[in-house]
DNA sequence: CTCATTTGTTATGCGCCATAACGTTAAGCG
DNA sequence: CGCTTAACGTTATGGCGCATAACAAATGAG
């Protein structure tokens, strides 16, 4: 019988293995755990969304031409909170698949009126559905009203 | 008193300039708000940070190395949830400007272990500072309570 | 008409994320 | 022991979202 192994595999010594790193700077962090829940909602509606061809910003782009037929780029680039810059490339792209279309202003040469065409319209109430699982998933360990606070709050803190 | 001018300036018929467009399709989903609220964190967290030359991944290296001395790069890419080849790339930066050290582990030749030096340990000294004011900035419309339910329910979102 | 503004486009870069292919070292196993 | 498999890290590449800058075309004000 061996004498010196008084403490079998009970590492009471250094660790030679997996010990748990240590997470506590992070994990009350808003940033943190904004960038998580984010990276979570986003592989999400990447899961089910991308079957029909889109991604947050093109969802976001429909929902807002089926609300607001007509509208400009550029207000509809401040309602979707991106630059004009970059809906010019997703519209081209938009356009370029028959889902919308990019009309010269009669009364205003310089501006675009946009507009969901057929294709637009029939694709966005497949995506609806989708999109509408897409939030159940998120929120699915959420009461309704924890998930109200949720956004609510998060309002709050993009508002500044 | 004019009679044709029976509801003047009222636009009663088409809109001839800033209609607000109707956001209501996206103000309550989860997606959008993580993104609108994401993005003022890391707006705030720019503005404080890149002073000192830090983006939240930077950060969060500075500060689970200064929590989990030796620890290697698989774990810390773990606990950061990047992965390993990006954590490279970020690890590459900060040793080049002497903020942090990677030295070979004797019993495993393989695994490099991370450890702050003390130029590392000064900056993150500073930059716990600044990163409290961007927490303080970012919840300042919120309650303790609220910000503790807030983190909580993106916890929750985060974890499926 | 001239000039500043509005509207949209193009180009470029950064931050973060993911995958794939690779070299090196270590560990498991006959 | 030698072979195979796994662990660890690196490099390269691409996608997505976001930003700025430079530009062209059309409009409107003086």
């Amino acid at each position: 019988m061996p004498i010196a192994r008084r403490q079998p595999r009970d590492r009471a010594g250094l660790s030679d293995a997996a010990a748990p790193p240590d997470m506590s700077p992070l994990d009350q962090k808003l940033g943190f755990r904004l960038r998580l829940a984010q990276q979570t909602a986003f592989e999400a509606f990447h899961r089910l969304m991308s079957p029909l061809g889109l991604t947050p910003g093109r969802m976001g782009v429909l929902l807002l031409l089926e609300a607001n037929p007509d509208i400009r780029q550029t207000a509809l680039a401040e309602a979707l909170r991106i630059k004009p810059s970059n809906l010019t490339v997703l519209l081209a792209a938009l356009e370029a698949e028959g889902l919308l279309r990019r009309a010269e202003d009669a009364g205003n040469r310089r501006a675009n009126l946009l507009r969901l065409t057929a294709a637009g319209r029939a694709l966005l109430t497949r995506a609806k559905a989708a999109e509408a699982e897409v939030e159940r998933q998120l929120t699915e360990s959420l009461t309704p009203a924890e998930r109200a606070a949720l956004i609510a709050a998060l309002a709050r803190v993009a508002a500044g």
